[in-house]
DNA sequence: GTCTATATTGTGATAGAC
DNA sequence: GTCTATCACAATATAGAC
């Protein structure tokens, strides 16, 4: 492990420590027992060392994924399920990754898909589909990390109605009859 | 409208244009021609200001709600509509209102029931269902915002299909609000 | 690779005069 | 209600010694 990979791993365990306003050069440094100024004889700045950051979830997101749907035989509840738990368990590196644009152009070649896929096969490659259930399983997720839901709200129901709604519904490809925003 | 209005009106409209990091004390006195330690004579901190902020914007989402539900016969669709317009025209104020928990204690009495009771009545009152359906539109909004899709993903088609699962499907489930035959 | 020293810029907030 | 002056921090980043 090189001491750049120290860096991220550290800056990593940080963020997830402290929330995104720990994490800064001097904490990260501190973390290591070294100053600040030293760390950027490894990294040229904080920006970069952020992307090694979100690269490193994203991956260990992707296998947790892959994790869960080789041991399940219904793959939709068992992703979401494992989606929600990492989330959880991962509540600011999941807000780092998705509340600004990944950056694709610095991410390690076909990372993004490999994340994506089991979802997609989950869906039969229907990617409107779900991205629907992407966009319901991250709208569940970030407003119970952000404390947004009711304390008495049934999260369990709303689970259950969002993905076997989006799951069972079938439509056809030409269908016109429903309005969008 | 009192000086304490001008500055959280300012402040909002600072917010909008400057984005979170722009929101600070200085600017906001600089909005009205002032200096920092001025506002202090109207308000006790930031936070107190922010709380001010997330209200006013509430009451605004609200009224939008309530007047397109009120020019439409199929509410389902209109008040998505109208939630993601509202977001994508005011991405900072919802960012604020929905990436922390609601200060329901220092809120207005009755606001947030004000601005949910549109799209719970448009669910008959089943209150999970319309859960997921927030979600599900807070998912597909904050992702918009965030620039988290890829630039050719198919927006509408997730909403669509998004939208009439959630609608139509129908489950075993104590409908509390259901009109009663 | 690490250090000290420092530049530069920014923040929220208070004291006290007018 | 507004001002000036100021406190008390904290941030990223660079220069140059060792």
């Amino acid at each position: 492990m090189s001491r750049r990979d120290d860096i991220i791993d550290a800056a990593g365990q940080l963020l997830e420590r402290d929330g995104t306003e720990g994490l800064t050069m001097r904490a990260v440094a501190g973390e290591l027992g070294i100053r600040a100024p030293s760390l950027y004889k490894h990294i040229a700045d904080k920006r970069e060392l952020e992307i090694a950051v979100v690269a490193a979830a994203l991956e260990q997101q992707a296998e947790a994924f892959e994790r869960v749907i080789a041991n399940s035989g219904d793959p939709v509840p068992a992703i979401a399920a494992a989606y929600r738990s990492w989330a959880l368990e991962h509540p600011h590196l999941y807000t780092l990754m998705n509340d600004q644009p990944l950056p694709r152009d610095e991410l390690p070649e076909g990372l993004e898909e490999r994340a994506v896929l089991p979802l997609l096969d989950a869906f039969g490659g229907d990617m409107d589909r779900a991205r629907a259930a992407w966009a319901f399983a991250h709208g569940m997720v970030s407003l119970e990390l952000a404390g947004r839901f009711p304390e008495h709200a049934d999260l369990s129901a709303a689970w259950r109605i969002g993905l076997t709604s989006i799951r069972i519904t079938t439509e056809p490809h030409d269908h016109q009859g429903e309005p969008t925003p």
